[in-house]
DNA sequence: TCTATATCACCC
DNA sequence: AAACGGGTGATATAGA
């Protein structure tokens, strides 16, 4: 059951209002430990608090979402004890499995047999503490009952998970993780407001502008609702008007995928192609629900352990790094700061070569160049040959090493390298006979996961294949969800030497620094995504690369689209003043 | 007019 | 039957 390292236990819960892109503001907690029954409840939002609890080493916390708790921990600047997370462990539990109520703490009462009296005044009591103060006394203790009501709740599901959890991973990985998340998630990603607000204010114009450009007289695009939208009835009109044959689907329907388009507007030119770009441009330029708080930092839930492999999965519509790449521009260092986006090179590549212990795929990785040294393995490169002088063919062993990570099929190589499925069959070859033993690996993972329908990461993470296993997704699980626990370690060893993370992006980090720090910084990052690397994949440390952004440069720079739309803006202020 | 579903665009 | 993994979210269309 529960180790006897912890003397005690206590099941924690907080209520908090917090703004989009805010931090949280502790209303109130509730704590009871697990064998004593002590029960502690302290209303929070009327000045500084000191921690109730004198927590040290032997005390353990559990929680729901530790995230949210941890991230009211730091804003009282209490210090944090050893977490369980009881929601890292439910994914961890039913991994790959649908769960008939959902991930959330009702949900995984119910996914044990486990009575959930007093839930239905939730939504109310979440409403009531999002509002925010001033609280009326009945309104404090309605909230405390709530939120004890909570921990009631999760005092019975730490009953019947205790002896299902894997406690070493559970506290010493996933619930320092959780830590890592709520330190993340505080440091958030500075954002250049001013533009994002010019941005917003002025979309329907920018839109306008950009559409007008291309379609004067609304043939394709439709005024609509404040907006102009693609309407595909017109665009088949406009089609028919101009006699040109487009691809359709079985039932019919025009196929308005970016492969088509792209095809189509390569043949045809004009207007096609000019839609093309638009319809590239205008895609996801969605601003309003990024979650930019008052001091100008984009803060969301990071959605840890979210996806089969473990992976975050934070809202693309509320996180920067969600949106179209070129909405990145929008990321700038403020005054005297740097930000680093610190990447694992090739990390899937790096990882399959040593899961599956194939030397040829090792040597490729450790070359530098994972996609000439194939090539190279292959014979299509000369030994002699670089980047510069081969950068085609390159280019074309790297799309069937990408691909094939993901499980792709010569129909589909051919068709993403817009080469022929001859071709593609050429190169899939060549990736067996050169890789053979990842191949052999492979086909092991597949027969293992199908079989037994289930499938374990390094650190235990693992996932069920029983509904509907689909073979491509078996191997390439062992890759990503490795890639997710040596970013989960990253995670941790980096928040806990003092850097300041700003976000995960599944195999990357974006982190800040004085700008006078960021070498150093950048140093330490890579010293601790090694280390993480190396104890995920022993004996077989990865590379990284890093891009340091200094005031007042910004990130993504040269992405045509943000210069465009930046020209576009200038235009219109402009036009605004003449009007004045 | 609202909701469910399919399709598609974007991210790593 | 098709065959590119893990995701979130917007939009168009169909159906109630």
């Amino acid at each position: 059951m529960i180790p006897a390292t912890y003397a005690r236990v206590w099941c924690i819960d907080f209520e908090f209002s917090h703004q989009p892109g805010g931090l949280p503001l502790p209303l109130c907690m509730v704590a009871r430990e697990h064998r004593s029954q002590e029960l502690v409840r302290v209303w929070l939002a009327d000045g500084v608090q000191s921690c109730p609890i004198p927590f040290n080493k032997s005390d353990l916390i559990v929680a729901y979402y530790a995230s949210a708790e941890i991230g009211c921990f730091l804003e009282l600047g209490w210090s944090i004890p050893a977490v369980l997370d009881l929601y890292a462990e439910f994914r961890w539990l039913t991994c790959g499995e649908t769960v008939p109520h959902g991930r959330g703490l009702l949900g995984a009462m119910l996914f044990h047999n486990l009575p959930t009296i007093g839930a239905e005044h939730k939504a109310e009591m979440r409403e009531l503490a999002l509002r925010g103060g001033p609280y009326s006394e009945d309104e404090k203790i309605d909230l405390l009952d709530y939120c004890q009501s909570d921990v009631d709740g999760l005092a019975l599901l730490l009953q019947e998970m205790a002896h299902k959890v894997d406690w070493p991973r559970a506290v010493g990985i996933r619930g320092r993780y959780m830590i890592a998340v709520a330190r993340m998630e505080k440091v958030g990603i500075p954002i250049d407001s001013k533009n994002l607000t010019k941005m917003i204010k002025h979309w329907e114009e920018l839109k306008t502008d950009l559409v007008q450009a291309v379609d004067p007289d609304g043939e394709v695009y439709e005024w609509k609702d404040n907006h102009f939208v693609f309407k595909q009835d017109r665009f088949a009109l406009m089609l028919k008007r101009m006699n040109i044959p487009w691809p359709k689907s079985d039932a019919g329907k025009l196929l308005l995928d970016e492969d088509t388009f792209r095809g189509m507007a390569r043949c045809l030119g004009g207007k096609i192609a000019l839609i093309h770009d638009l319809r590239r441009g205008l895609a996801e330029m969605k601003l309003n629900s990024l979650e930019v708080g008052p001091d100008e930092r984009n803060r969301c839930m990071l959605s840890p352990f979210a996806s089969k492999t473990g992976r975050n999965q934070p809202s693309n519509a509320k996180f920067i790094f969600g949106a179209a790449s070129w909405l990145r521009g929008l990321i700038q260092p403020k005054k005297g700061k740097a930000l680093a986006y610190v990447d694992w090179s090739q990390q899937e590549f790096g990882i399959a070569a040593y899961l599956s212990g194939d030397a040829k795929m090792q040597e490729a990785y450790l070359s530098g160049d994972p996609y000439l040294a194939f090539a190279k393995q292959a014979g299509a490169v000369p030994p002699d040959g670089t980047k510069e002088t081969h950068g085609d063919i390159r280019n074309q062993y790297k799309t069937c090493v990408l691909g094939v990570q993901y499980g792709i099929g010569a129909a589909g190589l051919g068709v993403r390298l817009g080469l022929g499925e001859c071709w593609a069959n050429h190169l899939l070859k060549m990736h067996k006979r050169t890789f053979q033993e990842f191949w052999a690996w492979s086909d092991r993972v597949e027969a293992w996961g199908m079989l037994r329908g289930e499938l374990e990461s390094p650190f235990g993470w693992r996932c069920s294949f029983h509904k509907d296993p689909n073979p491509r997704s078996i191997r390439n699980w062992p890759m990503q969800s490795a890639g997710a626990e040596m970013m989960r370690l990253a995670a941790i060893y980096a928040t806990e030497a003092g850097l300041a993370v700003c976000c995960p992006v599944h195999d990357a980090f974006l982190i800040e620094a004085n700008t006078k720090d960021i070498s150093e910084a950048v140093a330490r990052m890579q010293q601790v995504m090694r280390k993480a690397s190396e104890v995920t994949l022993p004996g077989f440390p990865l590379r990284s690369d890093a891009n340091v952004i200094r005031y007042p440069e910004r990130f993504g720079a040269g992405a045509p689209m943000w210069d465009r739309v930046q020209g576009l803006l200038v235009k219109l202020s402009k036009r605004k003043s003449v009007a004045v």
